[in-house]
DNA sequence: CCCACCGTTCAATTATTTTTGAACCCAATA
DNA sequence: TATTGGGTTCAAAAATAATTGAACGGTGGG
């Protein structure tokens, strides 16, 4: 799949910064989540100031649109948050540094949802198989439903046991 | 990002089959494993006896070489594992229906490694950090760099839980 | 009420990942 | 030792995802 090697060098950063934004892009893509997205928390991870849209375009070299969207998506994720900054017009934010929240985030938006989706299709799977006119055919069909049943509410039992170990 | 609807029918197959391929699909999909993979998890997830390489060539209707990668894949993970079978010169495959295994095959092969040169990359920016000539700016990296720290522990420290919890 | 500027949107482009299929290797068989 | 058939490999093609940038909407200041 991908290596975890080999990351294009970002421009008009301190060293520091650089490796700790590589290292935040290798993080959000383990959750699946675009580059762009690690550059952005990883940059304003490391700010001492609240920064705007334009001070990601400007450091990451990254286009506005990219900027705009990975913004709004750590902001639902509560990643980020939005505070008060020098120019009144602008909006600027701020890292939330609290992993609980982040997790939490994560879970609410990314995870939850395909969760909710997946136990929709065990129910019509569930009802195919009750039209099924083979007796045994229907047996084996419901004995492994059952399993996935299973492993479907382990995985929401899961939830917030992890947010619970997580916890700050 | 993905959104869980709208996916292509599998031909030949019933609708069990089709759904239940479906939903292992999605499954895949959120561990960040491609379709392939998950087709071939279902197919044989449903399967009352072994099947070989052409089993799935000719019933899911993917190539031979898709076939051969993801079997292999699955197999590192312990998702599947080799049995006997009526041709002698086939290799056969089943499904192992066991949850923790397949967990702990998923965290040893496609977690870990990530875990472990995410460390690798912490070490090296603490060393680049020592460097630093401002207190200032090396106190404050180095609470950052402590909060990630932090933060790939509690991973690691999660992942046993995970198995333990998951355990049939 | 207009202008200037901040941020959003989305169609087109670019980058990345996945799948294909033909060439190949190897073991069993004749 | 040639042949056949199962399985692997990997370069090329297809599919998918991410990024760009230009057009747009809204807001506050003049």
């Amino acid at each position: 799949m991908h290596d975890g090697a080999a990351q294009e060098p970002v421009a008009g950063l301190g060293e520091v910064e650089r490796r700790v934004i590589s290292f935040c892009c290798d993080g959000v893509r383990i959750l699946g989540l675009p580059k762009s997205i690690g550059e952005i928390y990883g940059l304003l991870f490391l700010a001492r100031t609240p920064l705007a849209l334009d001070d990601f375009v400007a450091r990451l070299g990254i286009s506005k649109g990219s900027v705009s969207q990975g913004l709004k998506l750590l902001r639902t994720l509560g990643a980020i948050v939005e505070v008060e900054g020098p120019d009144q017009r602008r909006t600027y934010f701020q890292a939330d540094l609290n992993l609980k929240r982040l997790v939490g985030g994560f879970i609410r938006e990314q995870v939850r949802p395909h969760l909710k989706s997946g136990d929709e299709k065990l129910k019509e799977i569930a009802e195919v198989i009750e039209k099924e006119e083979d007796e045994d055919d229907r047996a084996f069909y419901q004995d492994r439903l059952g399993k996935l049943d299973r492993w479907s509410k382990q995985a929401r039992l899961l939830l917030p046991l992890l947010q619970r170990v997580l916890g700050e």
